[in-house]
RNA sequence: GGCCUUAUCGUCUAACGGUUAGGACGGAGCCCUCUCAAGGCUCAAAUACGGGUUCGAUUCCCGUUAAGGCUACCA
């Protein structure tokens, strides 16, 4: 066979869908994992759904992900244009051709009769066909409505009688009878194809291979391979994903949740993990490994393994990815990611080495970039409220005399390493008679206003000596 | 309604006809510990139902049920 050319053919309604964004990812890793091309074809053949700068989106998006591809607007290629509605004289031709081959037929209906003829057969339960009479119309008739400017489409005639089967990747061989199948509209009377006309053509035009879509087209694949029939063109191979799913196990929709790619994006998580985690909601690996970087998912990933029943997107395991993702990426990364979130938050002038230690100190403990400065504001700013939970549990009448005490030997204390640090505290704990958690305790309220965190050596080893005296300070007088 | 698809723990899933039906998320508990996390260990939790085929069905076939998709001059 011919080298593998696969497509994410998109139609842009403003932002890409998570769903969007599995059907895209797999095309990509078959596309990878085969040596072959994978292509962005956008279908915007609907033009009352035209998303001003919707394009533009879609390609960011998919460059966020990390899904390049080979043949898209914007990148070139040799079967170009990739956008539809640049291709609008294609598509007339080959409806033309249809006609005169007489696969297909001009109907005049208008929307008053359209819905007259659906209301009958509603009642009748099977397809009445009605939109057959337009065959009875004279050519010469057809001719001079057609160059009178009436509104007209373009039919496929779909023959009675017949089985249209085609062979599955996920789901093996599928049939249908053509009797079930309406006479589908392929050119709209505004000139523009449907999805049915534009998609094939294109797909046979740009030397599409498998077509890996969703299982929503399932009940439309019929129509396509009679057009490939009637066309005398190669059937390609197909591949219907199983559908992602809302809690309550329809399909995934705005109304029960996030389901923009951008709102993920925007509420901290990670390229890797959203792919990661869309890889795996219909695939497996065959062993129990779960995380996944896009460059190892290009390796093991196979149609064969793409399951075949729908799969509900549940944010709790996204959230445990995401962490994991977070954990392993390396500090430098983690570093790029920090100095934004640090800025916005209004904090200038910290270095580096600082925010390095941060994330070494914090990375262990939180799940997104923002969460270094929300759950570590203390890392940049006093404390200027205490956990009363906190207050109530640790701080106790004889907790400030126990903290002046260590807060003198602080003073003393010439090195400010961790070591040196709980040396100290252990040694001002014993000379108190108490245990060092009586004095860790009240100790990291008094740094960090709160009751969580890293460990406290660690933590004053960070802050600085100078700073850890002052929060000290400021605690007792607070606190009392 | 018709057509099509699907069916293993709550969720994501594994198990070329033979397993105590495995793992992960989430949940519960224990350990570790200066807190919070992390980590380790343990527990609860599933083959929708009914018929076949077979020495033996989660697995193959049929039916039932349920769920979903499609049924546009939308994709």
């Amino acid at each position: 066979m011919s080298t593998v050319r696969v497509r994410f053919a998109p139609s842009p309604t403003g932002y890409l869908h998570v769903g969007g964004l599995r059907t895209a990812l797999y095309n990509y890793l078959f596309a990878r994992r085969s040596g072959g091309t994978f292509i962005l074809r956008v279908e915007d053949t609907d033009r009352s759904r035209f998303v001003e700068g919707a394009v533009e989106n879609l390609i960011r998006t998919l460059e966020w992900a990390g899904l390049r591809f080979d043949e898209g607007p914007g990148k070139g290629g040799a079967s170009g244009p990739y956008i539809q509605s640049e291709r609008l004289e294609i598509y007339r031709a080959h409806a033309a051709a249809l006609v005169a081959s007489g696969n297909a037929y001009y109907a005049f209906d208008t929307a008053e009769e359209l819905e007259a003829m659906r209301k009958r057969q509603e009642k009748l339960q099977v397809p009445v066909r009605e939109y057959r009479r337009a065959l009875e119309i004279p050519e010469e008739e057809v001719k001079r409505r057609l160059s009178a400017g009436v509104p007209a489409v373009v039919r496929l005639k779909i023959p009675a009688g017949e089985t249209v089967a085609f062979e599955d990747i996920v789901r093996g061989r599928v049939e249908f009878s053509s009797d079930g199948i309406d006479d589908q509209v392929l050119l709209k009377s505004d000139g523009y194809p449907t999805y049915h006309l534009a998609n094939v053509v294109d797909d046979h035009l740009m030397g599409i291979t498998h077509v890996i879509r969703g299982e929503e087209w399932l009940p439309s694949t019929p129509k396509h391979v009679l057009l490939y029939r009637y066309f005398g063109w190669e059937i390609p191979l197909f591949a219907h994903l199983p559908l992602l799913l809302n809690p309550d196990r329809s399909k995934l929709s705005k109304r029960q949740g996030d389901v923009a790619v951008e709102e993920y994006r925007n509420r901290g998580f990670s390229p890797e993990a959203l792919v990661n985690f869309v890889a795996l909601l219909g695939w497996n690996p065959g062993d129990e490994r779960e995380i996944f970087t896009l460059e190892e998912l290009e390796k093991e990933f196979t149609l064969e393994r793409v399951g075949k029943s729908g799969a509900v997107f549940n944010v709790e395991k996204l959230n445990w990815m995401n962490t994991e993702h977070f954990r392993r990426a390396p500090v430098a990364s983690l570093l790029e990611l920090m100095r934004p979130a640090v800025a916005a938050a209004g904090i200038t002038g910290v270095e580096d080495s600082y925010l390095l230690d941060v994330i070494r100190l914090l990375k262990e403990r939180v799940e997104r970039p923002g969460d270094f400065v929300s759950t570590g504001m203390y890392f940049f700013r006093d404390p200027v409220a205490y956990d009363e939970q906190a207050k109530k549990k640790h701080w106790k009448p004889e907790t400030a005399d126990h903290l002046r005490r260590a807060l003198a030997r602080f003073r003393d204390l010439g090195s400010w390493l961790p070591a040196d640090i709980e040396s100290v505290v252990r040694a001002a704990a014993q000379s108190s008679g108490v245990g060092a958690g009586t004095l860790i305790h009240p100790l990291r309220l008094s740094l960090t206003g709160v009751a969580l965190g890293p460990g406290l050596f660690d933590l004053m080893a960070v802050l600085g000596k100078e700073t850890c005296l002052r929060r000290i300070e400021s605690a007792l007088t607070a606190l009392g």
